[in-house]
DNA sequence: ATGCATGAGGA
DNA sequence: CCTCATGCATA
């Protein structure tokens, strides 16, 4: 929080908006699907006890604030990242797994409550933060295998699709953009970039509307919040490893004209209405938090449940798993370090 | 730097 | 409805 970009100035027309490519995802949602391993007791608890845990989830929150606000077994936002890709075959839903945690009393509430919720949250944490701990190479592997397969159509595509000059191919042979692609490179190309933006005295946003003056098929602008987030290593894999090319190239392309170059991007007027950003409360965040830890993909039903209890709009509550789900996929040191 | 939001594309 | 890439607004 400090030195850094000090004129977020440009203000872009969205009709002047560059044209984006934005329709070359890949389909993970699979791997996803699978390996959300989570213990497995979630799934049958689900079934027909959701209410009362949703109810204790938001008891624990509760007790949270009220009674040690600082022994957060889990650390909700930040950095962790990891795709857990475990092949896990096991189906939450089909597991067997009976849990006693649907049948403690309402006497001790306080503390049964607590401890069993603890209980939940703490594996689920484990699982997905503890990634790194116990010796599981299998995990990284399919992950990175499926990475490759992913953002070779990925670049490819943008790339290939008329490429001026080449971005970092050097031999007619090794293109060690995408290939080369394990968080490792990544970490490192993303520090040097930053080190060298910030030479060249160039901000976020300066690099991500010079972007589009690259004239590279298929890339326009992109905004200061993505150029910070490449640089802090906190978009998803894929996104770095689609991104990398074209920062590489731009980083080139600035410093050979390093003397001359300056463009200063006009702003425009544009008088449109100023979207509001709805902000949560920390309680009602700390409960969300607690959901999300025993049932990171509620139904609709239950997302309704759950906006009518913290009086949210439902919509925002959705919103917020959906966010809250992509923060987990995020880059940023992933289980190998 | 990051929280909440949008929109495309995919089942 | 979700995921994913991105962006606006803001702390």
């Amino acid at each position: 929080m400090m030195a850094m970009n000090g004129k977020q100035h440009f203000t872009m027309h969205p009709a002047l908006q560059e044209p984006k490519y934005s329709s070359l995802h890949a389909t993970s949602e699979g791997m996803r699907r699978v390996c959300l391993p989570a213990p497995q007791l979630q799934g049958n608890i689900f079934g027909g006890f959701d209410e009362s845990l949703l109810a204790r989830a938001e008891a624990l929150a509760a007790a949270d604030i009220v009674s040690h606000g600082k022994s957060h077994p889990f650390k909700p936002d930040v950095t962790y990242h990891t795709m857990s890709s475990v092949p896990c075959t096991s189906t939450a839903s089909t597991v067997p797994i009976s849990h006693p945690s649907n049948l403690t009393s309402h006497h001790h509430l306080n503390q049964t409550l607590e401890g069993d919720l603890l209980d939940h949250i703490s594996s689920v944490s484990l699982s997905v933060s503890g990634m790194g701990a116990p010796p599981d190479p299998s995990v990284m592997t399919t992950q990175a295998h499926q990475h490759h397969l992913q953002t070779m159509g990925h670049l490819h595509q943008a790339m290939a699709m008329g490429h001026p000059h080449t971005l970092s191919v050097h031999n007619g042979m090794a293109c060690v953009n995408d290939v080369e692609s394990d968080p490792r490179e990544l970490e490192a190309f993303a520090e040097r970039f930053k080190q060298r933006r910030i030479k060249l005295g160039v901000t976020q946003a300066d690099v991500g509307s010079a972007l589009a003056n690259l004239k590279i098929p298929g890339v326009g602008s992109l905004s200061q919040s993505t150029i910070c987030r490449f640089e802090s290593l906190t978009l998803s894999h894929n996104n770095m490893i689609a991104l990398k090319p074209v920062l590489q190239a731009w980083l080139e392309e600035a410093e050979a004209a390093y003397r001359e170059k300056n463009s200063k991007p006009d702003l425009f007027s544009g008088n449109e209405r100023k979207r509001k950003r709805t902000s949560i409360a920390a309680p009602e965040k700390r409960s969300l938090e607690a959901y999300f830890a025993i049932q990171p993909r509620p139904s609709s039903e239950k997302i309704a449940a759950i906006a009518e209890k913290l009086d949210l709009k439902k919509n925002v509550v959705r919103v917020w798993f959906c966010n809250q789900r992509q923060k987990q996929k995020r880059m940023k040191y992933s289980a190998t370090h």
